[in-house]
DNA sequence: CTCGATACAATTTTT
DNA sequence: TTGTATCGAG
């Protein structure tokens, strides 16, 4: 890595500071922040204050009063996030410039460091990597999970890879490996939990791969142990900025701590923090209310606890907000007042008052979604274009309704989130090729693109050759290369392999000459991929094809930008190739780039974190949809806040108009349910609330002669919200909810009543066990039973046949 | 080895 | 209802 210059930069400051674009109009607060000298800053930044804007500033300040740019750290968590964050610098100074800053998530930062260092990290239990090392998406390391279960002799039933994967995942950003883990394992399962631990970090050194988290734990372990590269890291970023702080987890606040104040853990105890902070300074910035990512290890006490583990911090508040109106900031306030944990702090409106909240109940699902479309069409009238109304719900199931009724009006929607571009089949065959290109013992990837396309290579064939492979402890591809040696393979097999080593050995070759783009090509022609989906002639086939036509623009664009080159200066292709493999693995969303299209947006209120629309709906506003069943009756009240929080961000995502829908009565799983009004609309102040009744009077206007079929809670639309909860109305909803109505309905057999906790049940398929908990109440309810031997399941009686003892 | 039938489970998902 | 995972027949 090249060493940064740390000559002086007058001519440099000098042009930047004539561009005083980089103080002007901000206000106050956001001033002293991106001012702000040497020393650690918790900025806690309410939502749309202009965080992202004082991160950009703050950055370009830096810069022009003499930090050299790549000394500049700014990690986020979405690449969406970095990329943005970019593009608001390069307004700010030249590109050159701003390239020279290091912009990245998490991963990405670490995915840089470990390729260029890891090889000087050790493990206690030998382990080692090498700088071709590959990384594992979700997929790829729940199918090693698998196997690792398998050669364990467990039941892939009672150790389900999926769930495991996440445990061990929960584990790792928790700091433990196998061996701690092992350590602490309360019973027979956790004990065979840390076994399948150790097995799959045997098989990822093995294979020379990283899952997500590796990038993280050893990131960390490896500037926890080699001091050079510590000391490397520390005197390189003078300034580390960390964007969205209450989402970090431990393993990243140890990294950045590591990275910024360049002490261990045991070091920090006793050194003078005084003179830590000459000439440097960690940036935090966060918002505890917007903490919604806790189920996924982030800890929001980490921002809570910043303060104490650094003494010498200045805290600014940014409370000002530019976003909403009064009315929406005041209804956002008023709902996370409910939380406890939190930073307290007010949203200041510096917009007018604006419009009441409309709150529309519909029948069902359909009706809302029909309510969604109208208004959307009424709105248009007005002067909203469609890219200024973003749909959000709790769950993606609920888009489907919203969907069909767009369609129907020929109203145009994208929905972000859902598919994944680098879940995608072919996009994953793909990078398959080119990571066994670039890292040959990569054997996941291997066993994926082996037969693909097919070539007559299937699960027996491959059987034995790992059998052959295990015994003498040769990696997939070595044995591959002498698969002579194997025995019982017909000669039709040996040929078939033969041809495939063959092609691989040849565009190993080429790859060490070829651009990205290049080698994506052979890769394609050689394979007979593109021949074959080209020969497939049908629909999907053709969105393949445009898939990897679009993987292929990202690998050209990868080429011409001049990232890599601020990194690692001039790359040979073997680096090149490698840091185009950490980009593709770490992208989630490529549909990202091409947005500003006039269509509505339809997405999660997770994904909508972030984003803002002048006009929001929030859909599905019912107990039990949202907030979420599971977090309404759950032991940890944080979940019942965090779906506070989540609704917190789904309302400071309006500017002008927001709407709060729900539905009496919805379709979900086939069947039907009823719920009640949500308890974030409840904590809504009642006189910022309208109802609208778009429902009623449009059926009586079509003539439909449609009677409600409850008067009473159609009041609540008709403005008198004190309706909605009085006892009586609230009586008919639940007498609607009898679950044994239901279950004599699905299933015959079962005739019994409720469960409790505590009682003893048998289910067919997974034997007897306790109930532990059960989620809600009424029709529609789940239970978790800890069965005797499979563990914890959670289950709908109303489709799991449990039968009482 | 590949394809289709059957069973089964069911938030949210930054990387 | 829908997606997927597994198993058995051709």
């Amino acid at each position: 890595m090249s060493k940064p210059n740390y000559m002086p930069l007058k001519h440099l400051s000098n042009k930047l500071l004539s561009n005083d674009n980089i103080t002007s109009g901000l206000n106050e607060n956001q001033l002293s922040a991106v001012t702000y000298g040497s020393g650690p800053l918790l900025i806690v930044a309410g939502a749309g204050s202009g965080k992202t804007r004082v991160l950009t500033h703050r950055i370009a300040y830096l810069i022009s009063s003499g930090f050299m740019p790549e000394s500049i750290l700014a990690v986020t968590f979405t690449n969406k996030a970095a990329s943005e964050m970019k593009e608001r610098l390069y307004q700010l100074l030249s590109k050159d410039i701003a390239d020279l800053v290091w912009i990245g998530t998490f991963h990405n930062v670490c995915g840089r460091i470990l390729r260029h260092d890891i090889s000087k990290l050790l493990l206690s239990n030998g382990e080692r990597w090498t700088s071709n090392f590959v990384i594992y998406d979700e997929s790829d390391s729940t199918s090693l999970i698998k196997e690792s279960i398998l050669a364990l002799d467990l039941d892939g039933k009672v150790y389900v890879p999926k769930s495991i994967r996440g445990f061990i995942s929960s584990l790792k950003s928790q700091g433990y490996d196998a061996k701690s883990f092992g350590d602490i394992a309360k019973n027979h399962r956790e004990v065979k939990i840390s076994e399948v631990f150790d097995l799959y970090q045997k098989e990822l050194a093995k294979n020379n791969g990283l899952d997500f988290d590796d990038l993280l734990l050893y990131s960390v372990k490896l500037l926890e142990q080699n001091e050079k590269t510590r000391n490397y890291y520390h005197k390189r970023f003078q300034h580390v900025l960390v964007d969205e702080f209450q989402d970090t987890n431990l393993i990243q606040y140890e990294l950045i701590r590591l990275i910024s104040e360049g002490l261990t853990k045991e070091e920090r105890k006793n050194t003078d923090r005084s003179i830590l902070w000459k000439e440097r300074g960690i940036t935090t910035v966060g918002d505890v209310d917007q903490s919604i990512y806790s189920w996924r290890g982030a800890d929001f006490r980490i921002i809570l606890g910043f303060q104490n583990d650094f003494p010498e911090n200045t805290l600014i508040k940014l409370e000002k907000n530019y976003r909403s109106t009064e009315t929406i900031l005041n209804t956002a306030d008023s709902i996370i007042k409910n939380n406890t944990e939190r930073i307290e702090k007010t949203l200041l409106p510096t917009k007018s008052k604006g419009e009441k909240i409309i709150c529309f109940e519909a029948d069902d699902e359909i009706e809302e979604a029909q309510y969604v479309a109208k208004e959307t069409l009424r709105l248009l009238k007005s002067d909203f274009k469609y890219s200024d109304i973003g749909v959000l719900y709790r769950t993606n199931a609920q888009s489907r309704a919203i969907e069909e009724a767009l369609i129907k009006r020929n109203i145009p929607y994208q929905i972000v989130g859902g598919f994944r571009f680098y879940e995608r089949k072919e996009i994953k065959d793909i990078i398959s090729y080119l990571k066994v290109i670039y890292n040959p013992s990569d054997s996941v990837s291997l066993k994926r693109i082996i037969n693909v396309p097919k070539r007559g290579l299937g699960a027996t064939t491959l059987i034995k050759i790992e059998e052959y492979a295990n015994k003498n402890n040769f990696t997939l591809y070595k044995t591959l290369l002498e698969i002579k040696d194997v025995p019982d393979l017909s000669e039709r097999t040996i040929v078939s392999v033969q041809n495939f080593v063959e092609l691989m050995e040849y565009l190993r070759k080429a790859s060490k000459s070829l651009s990205i783009s290049d080698l994506l090509d052979q890769i394609l022609k050689k394979s007979g991929y593109w021949d074959e989906l080209e020969k497939e002639g049908t629909l999907d086939s053709e969105e393949r094809l445009a898939n990897i036509q679009e993987l292929y623009s990202v690998a050209n664009e990868f080429e011409a930008s001049s990232v890599v080159k601020a990194i690692h200066e001039l790359p040979q292709q073997e680096t090149f190739l490698g840091d185009f493999l950490t980009q593709i693995s770490l992208y989630t969303e490529l549909d990202n780039l091409k947005q500003t299209t006039n269509k509505i947006t339809l997405t999660t209120l997770h994904l909508a974190k972030g984003l803002e629309y002048p006009i929001v709906f929030i859909c599905g506003l019912e107990e039990g949809v949202f907030p979420h069943l599971r977090s309404i009756d759950s032991l940890d009240k944080n979940e019942l806040e965090e779906e506070r929080r989540l609704m917190y961000v789904g309302v400071t995502r309006a500017k002008e108009k927001l709407y709060f829908t729900y539905a009496r009565e919805r379709r979900l799983f086939g069947s039907s349910e009823y719920s009640q009004v949500s308890r974030f609309i409840e904590e809504a102040p009642k006189e910022l609330l309208s109802g609208f009744y778009g429902g009623l009077d449009e059926k009586i206007k079509n003539n439909k002669s449609h009677i409600p079929k409850k008067n009473i809670q159609r009041k609540y639309s008709e403005y008198e919200i004190d309706e909605l909860i009085i006892p009586d109305n609230v009586q008919k909803v639940t007498k609607l909810r009898d679950p044994r109505a239901h279950i004599t309905q699905h299933s015959e057999s079962s005739t019994q009543s409720f469960f409790d906790i505590g009682d003893k049940v048998q289910h067919e398929k997974f034997g007897v066990g306790i109930i532990e908990q059960i989620f809600g109440q009424g029709e529609k309810n789940l239970v978790n039973v800890d069965f005797e031997k499979y563990g914890k399941k959670l289950l709908d009686p109303r489709y799991a046949k449990l039968i009482k003892l």
